[in-house]
DNA sequence: TTTAGTTGAATAAAG
DNA sequence: TTCAACTAAA
């Protein structure tokens, strides 16, 4: 057979990383250097030369982009459609095994996803039922700990407190929390993995069939692994099987989320004769561009080294520009934009704004509509996440699971029918004492007549309303159910009512719904758990929560944060906000390690440039109300000087001789005097009296000084204007 | 139930 | 500074 159209197109190390004999295999996949490509042949060759069925193919992508993305070139490349193989997020495979396996995994047959809204919804609850007052205990943090601790496979029973009175709390919170979603038939994120892993683990049976089943696995961004997913692998992957595993270490920025970057380097020890191949060759930008990729992650250590290179041209210089304040920021990216679309022939699609942080989008904003330049931003609030969609999702979702706690808190008074925060508070501790949900309790209040007349009516007419919904409707399709749905519940009329262009705009997000309902298809798996209809598209609304805002197909400027842009390309990409402080971002500088991910989150943000690189910073900052001096940030500052170009407004284009000293004071060595001052120096002011040097920042005219002051406390002052006299 | 006023938080985010 | 979430009052 000829499958020389397998290899033909490949580089010779991602032929090698295509071809190589069914073996553990490590890919370290450089930016823009092909790694679906690898891992999408790769399959196609296992298949067409080494045998495999797609039966025993098992690949799991991080987002569901990335799995579509997988099967449709996989479909492409083969001819035809892929059936029987396992392609799908880590959740999302976790998902089918627990739908198929429902009751091994002690769970209820329709059981529903929480998402992070439902989650912190639930945490609270367990808060107000735990009598726990939420200053001291913000249900935020005790949420981030329950999703930590699942994400490192730990059950509440397993933690030890260590005699730690706040850790005991929190073990008891997530005791508490785990203990209503089991009752309510309810299952986040993180429980979907964990729950998935626990069902093999301790079902020899179904490990074994599944062993036996996936002889070939394959991971794509392996470095965003987190110690549960990785555990899950190692646990499928067995003796027989063979892990495939892509990544890039110098792209791992999740490790605030759990991912664990040593799950890399851990693959050596685990699994036997792990061949590594390392994907070098960048077919995205230019030879500048990555040369300055190169030199900013080269300061990071424990790094698995990689060196990206291209065949192609040096292209243009990275241009920095050195902004008075964000405003000014926000002008020249706005300027430049227009400019080079002009110059250039660019589309506003070619252009990508970067930054570290969502705050500073605003100014961003407001420079490209008073430039009158349309732009996106990624991110945000997702179809399935607005409001109006999860009030009809709850409903839905009541009709399969009446034990759904959050769906049923969420819509008993939405739209109102007069059952007020007393009744419910009754009903909830009606729930506790009989450990029950909130619709038994319902029911039996109603049943007890245990509340006045008017309100236990209330309560009996939604209690019925559900019921009604649910019989008969079976026999409809599936949108007409959901039409009937946000009909009869009320909610269209509810938001119908609704003033401005708000309720307008929700009444067509229903609509929405509908239609979207109209053309669901069931995904295979879906279909072979045998999934009710209904149940395939809640499980698709919590688990693709969609797409945000805006249709992507517009001629839009892309603005987005750095952790968003990972995975995508554009011609001209401005990374704005090049500054200490701010990026790195001050919570992160302390720390060496998370430095380094700062770092690496720079060399993501560089290379996604194809063209021209343009680095932004100001020298002045209002965040928050507060005034900054920032330093140019250092990862600036790796760049070598010959990569760079100053651009200086009005100026022109001015090669700077070295950066360090043209305007930036060198942060290696931070200088312990300014102005004729020193930390610690007593200086004296005409208005605050004497006082104590404590800190100072920036240089030139924005240099300032902190002064502890005998009389009036501690005050930033700028040098230039507050004429201190030393004492 | 609705509305106005108050408080507090502000790094990044897929499923 | 800004915005969302919460609280108190009408």
């Amino acid at each position: 057979m000829d499958v020389s159209y397998l290899l033909d197109s490949l580089n010779d190390a991602q032929r090698e990383a295509v071809s190589s004999p069914v073996e553990h295999r490590l890919v370290l996949a450089g930016a823009g250097s092909g790694k679906t490509r690898v891992l999408v042949h790769r399959i196609a060759w296992l298949m067409r030369v080494e045998g495999a069925s797609p039966f025993g193919v098992l690949a799991v992508t991080f987002t569901n982009k990335a799995a579509a993305e997988m099967r449709v070139r996989l479909d492409s490349l083969l001819g035809i459609p892929i059936s029987g193989m396992w392609v799908g997020t880590f959740h999302g495979i976790a998902h089918r095994l627990l739908r198929t396996h429902w009751t091994d995994a002690n769970l209820p047959k329709t059981f529903q996803i929480l998402d992070s809204e439902d989650q912190f919804r639930i945490v609270k609850r367990v808060h107000k039922a735990l009598e726990l007052d939420d200053t001291r205990w913000p249900p935020r943090q005790s949420q981030w700990y329950i999703n930590g601790k699942k994400d490192e496979g730990l059950r509440p029973q397993y933690l030890d407190d260590n005699g730690d009175f706040q850790e005991r709390k929190l073990i008891e919170i997530y005791q508490a929390y785990e203990a209503s979603c089991q009752k309510s038939g309810v299952v986040d994120f993180a429980e979907l993995l964990l729950r998935a892993h626990e069902l093999l683990r301790d079902s020899p049976t179904l490990l074994a069939h599944y062993q036996n089943r996936f002889r070939h696995i394959l991971v794509d961004e392996f470095q965003d692994t987190n110690t549960l997913q990785y555990a899950w692998l190692r646990l499928l992957v067995g003796k027989e099987g063979k892990l495939f595993a892509v990544g890039d270490d110098d792209q791992s920025i999740y490790g605030w989320r759990g991912a664990k970057i040593e799950n890399i380097q851990r693959l050596n020890e685990d699994f036997s004769n792990v061949g590594v191949i390392r994907l070098e060759q960048n077919y995205r930008s230019t030879s500048n561009i990555l040369s300055a990729a190169n030199a900013i992650i080269e300061k990071n250590e424990n790094r698995m080294g990689k060196k990206l290179w291209t065949a192609d041209g040096q292209g243009e210089p990275i241009l920095l520009y050195r902004a008075l304040n964000e405003l000014d920021e926000a002008q020249f990216v706005a300027e430049r934009i227009q400019k080079l679309s002009e110059s250039e022939g660019y589309s506003r699609n070619d252009f990508a704004l970067l930054y570290r942080s969502n705050a500073q989008s605003r100014v961003l904003e407001e420079a490209l509509i008073r430039a009158g330049l349309p732009y996106r931003i990624y991110g945000g609030l997702r179809f399935f996440e607005r409001a109006e969609i999860k009030d009809a999702m709850a409903y839905l979702r009541l009709l399969k699971n009446r034990d759904d706690d959050t769906s049923f808190e969420r819509v008993v008074n939405t739209p109102t029918r007069g059952i007020g925060q007393r009744t419910l508070d009754i009903i909830r501790t009606i729930a506790r004492e009989q450990v029950t949900s909130m619709w038994r309790a319902a029911q039996f209040v109603v049943a007890e007549n245990e509340l006045t007349a008017r309100a236990g009516n209330a309560v009996k007419v939604f209690l019925s309303l559900i019921d009604q919904m649910d019989e008969g409707t079976d026999s409809l399709l599936l949108h007409e159910r959901v039409e009937q749905t946000i009909q009869q519940s009320g909610l269209i009329d509810h938001y119908k009512k609704e003033k401005g262009e708000k309720g307008q705009t929700r009444v067509e997000n229903l609509g929405e719904l509908v239609t979207a309902a109209r053309y669901f298809k069931p995904s295979d798996d879906a279909e072979e758990t045998e999934m009710d209809l209904l149940d395939a598209f809640l499980a698709h609304a919590a688990l693709e929560a969609g797409e945000s805002q805006s249709e992507p197909g517009d001629d839009c400027v892309q603005l987005m944060t750095l952790h968003s842009a990972k995975g995508l390309e554009f011609p001209v990409v401005f990374m704005c906000g090049l500054e200490e402080g701010l990026f790195p971002h001050k919570r992160s500088s302390m720390e060496p390690r998370q430095l380094e991910e700062e770092r690496r989150l720079c060399y993501v943000g560089v290379t996604r440039a194809r063209k021209q690189l343009i680095l932004c910073h100001t020298e002045h900052r209002r965040l928050y109300g507060e005034d900054h001096y920032p330093q140019l940030s250092r990862f600036v500052r790796e760049i070598p000087d010959e990569l760079l170009e100053e651009v200086r407004q009005n100026y022109g284009a001015v090669r700077p001789s070295s950066m360090n000293s043209a305007f930036n004071s060198p942060i290696k060595k931070p200088s312990s005097q300014i102005g004729g001052l020193n930390l610690g120096q007593s200086v004296s002011h005409a208005k605050f009296g004497s006082g104590v040097v404590i800190n100072f920042e920036g240089d030139g005219n924005h240099a300032r000084v902190q002064v502890n002051f005998d009389t009036h406390g501690c005050k930033w002052l700028v040098l230039a204007y507050a004429k201190l006299e030393t004492l």
